[in-house]
DNA sequence: CTTATCTTTCAATTATCATTGAAGTATTAC
DNA sequence: GTAATACTTCAATGATAATTGAAAGATAAG
């Protein structure tokens, strides 16, 4: 991960919005939310969210795919996971028992999960 | 830790200059570096150093001591721990293992080591 | 084809942050 | 005491980011 990449990831968790979000997804796990749920559970305007997911997509913590009508957003595991160990491996000069810590192997499965997530469909927003 | 701490690290992360600092402190390990060396390796200038370095420092990032006339500045590597852990713990939902991390035994006690390196001073001569 | 729903994009406003240079504080040397 | 050094704080400017509401794109239903 690039020193950019990760200022830009930290800058996404770095807005009380977005980390409401970004908890939100968390809990949700991989079959995400819908925007305009996220904009419910957050109390904010459909077009904020949009402004605020979309800058956690481009620093690469969430992902999105389309469902039906709506537009759905889960936390992108691996993108977590890079940041964390820019922060433990690049950041703390490759001393990472200085910040205590332990970075476990490599990422994988977050995708598969999701699209499992959107064969599941409807459910959620979609009713009418 | 709370939210409003975990933001204002996050944010403090989030820039490209203090991104470098944080490195080059990183690096010096726990006997630090002076605000007038932090400017040269970063190339900034010293008031724009001290607008940086106080920002890590309030979010919990940093730690300041005073040696003769320098101020010097280190990584408070429990204020990373303290992130890392909100991180992995808080924002991961309980689950770290959807990010692949661990997290390695609580914080506790990295104050004392930076102080002895510099010849300790002054306990806490903090910008604030 | 027309309408409804969900979301995004755009433009404008407001708010916040970063940078600069000058002035101020603390410490040390003479 | 005065002068020098090291850093911080202040005030002003310039640069980014966040929020809002209106308009537009995409998808689905009638």
């Amino acid at each position: 991960m690039v020193e950019e990449q990760a200022i830009g990831a930290f800058a996404a968790l770095a807005h009380e919005n977005r980390l409401t979000i970004f908890r939100s997804l968390m809990r949700a796990g991989p079959s995400g939310m819908s925007a305009g749920d996220i904009a419910v559970a957050a109390g904010l305007a459909p077009s904020n969210v949009s402004f605020h997911v979309a800058q956690m997509e481009r620093a690469g913590l969430l992902r999105s795919w389309r469902v039906r009508r709506n537009i759905f957003y889960a936390v992108d595991t691996d993108g977590v996971h890079r940041l964390l160990t820019f922060l433990t491996e690049e950041c703390c000069a490759g001393h990472p028992e200085l910040c205590g810590l332990h970075v476990a192997g490599a990422s994988g499965g977050g995708r598969g999960a999701a699209q499992a997530a959107e064969g599941k469909l409807t459910g959620d927003t979609a009713a009418e």
